[in-house]
DNA sequence: GATTTTATGTTGTTTTAACAACATTTTTTT
DNA sequence: AAAAAAATGTTGTTAAAACAACATAAAATC
């Protein structure tokens, strides 16, 4: 198990974990691992968890799953990612998700009691690994509601203005670059591709804003 | 302060602690009250943030800021919600978002670090307030994980059915009471309701579902 | 440096949604 | 019970996006 302590601390639920108290906690029994073979199932919809799932080694896909049979791809989970934990804190996975393996697939299991339940002696560790959680949950929460402000706009150029003028303000500059090429960034927005292009061609030529590949700038007086 | 307990006791993160420990908690300073004035700056874009906040009388607003000066409502905080969890958990509040004042409001603010940082004596309430805060967080992840799966469908027939869905199988049966009305679901799906309207009957006529009002039927025989 | 691949932009066509206007039904108010 | 208001459904028109096909530019590979 030691051999994953890398992989472990990289983790956003245990950044900042010294290393002797992961080795305490791989050996307390309170972790186990798991071998997955392709397109055996992970997690099963509708069941009940106590886990934070790591995957190790191999490759995950989160599933969201229809009533008609039909599967789509939410996200892909890949060495060092963490999964379920929203799901573990509510201590049930919701009836349209599953989680299968993509080809043969390792997964380290963390229950979640032995991070929440406090022990009586204070520790620091169980302070640090609290706090890693309660961010880890926060920070998915601020991304998802960010990316809901544009995928909740009707048109391609009101989810393009809105995600450009968030990224203008966090960067506290009229002028910055975006972490996204054109292909990524019209899949962020769940548009298509060329439809994106056309709206970026035409909110240039109307002065809004200027544009060269991932760098964009802001025409804040350019009213809307 | 004491005649906020019932409102605060109704709270998901507060809920399930006994009244003495509300008491304890109110009297040790760790909570502080603030009333502000009707269009008065709540929480200010960018700001550092250390509390959650509570609306005790009154109504504010979450609102998004654009570079253009325009505002957008995220949602209205009514007496009895919980805000800027999130954030503070983050101790940050990104620079698009702002709460204001809607009318004359009364807010309470407690620290977060006296709902994480865990005191050197193990206690009941503590555990259960971290408890009800992860929860807190998790279960706003899940629903908005959710929401996202509608709304990133390009049309209102793959929105429509992708919601449908989930809900008949989270009832676990293929006919359901839906928890909006037109109006409502047309906000929440992010589409004309209208248009809403006239996609629910042709899913009807094309033998997909059944329908009348907020009870849907399924027809899973019948293949997408 | 040539070749292949990938990314980006452009245009026209088809499909779909938004919008507006109105009919009908249901619910609420008086 | 009558009147008013709200919810729902229907249709035609307009606006916008998806899609497809292709041109060009940039990057990666050989």
């Amino acid at each position: 198990m030691e051999k994953y302590i890398p992989i472990i601390q990289k983790t956003t639920l245990f950044r900042g974990i010294v290393e002797k108290d992961l080795k305490c906690m791989l050996n307390c029994h309170n972790v186990t691992k798991k071998v997955y073979q392709k397109n055996e199932f992970i997690i099963h919809p509708g069941s009940k968890i106590q886990e934070i799932g790591l995957v190790v080694s191999g490759l995950a896909l989160i599933v969201n799953e229809d009533v008609w049979g039909g599967r789509n791809i939410i996200s892909e989970l890949t060495i060092g990612t963490i999964f379920a934990e929203s799901f573990a804190c509510l201590l049930q996975i919701p009836e349209w998700i599953s989680v299968v393996a993509s080809e043969e697939t390792t997964v380290l299991f963390f229950n979640i009691n032995n991070i929440l339940q406090v022990c009586s002696s204070f520790c620091q560790f169980h302070n640090q690994l609290i706090q890693n959680l309660v961010q880890t949950l926060a920070k998915k929460n601020v991304l998802l509601t960010k990316k809901m402000e544009y995928l909740s706009r009707k048109t391609i150029r009101d989810k393009l203005l809105t995600y450009l003028s968030e990224e203008a303000l966090k960067n506290g500059k009229k002028t910055f670059m975006i972490p996204f090429n054109r292909k990524e960034l019209a899949e962020y927005l769940s548009v298509d591709r060329s439809a994106l292009s056309n709206e970026i061609s035409k909110l240039q030529k109307e002065g809004f804003i200027t544009s060269n590949k991932r760098q964009f700038t802001i025409n804040a007086t350019h009213k809307l």
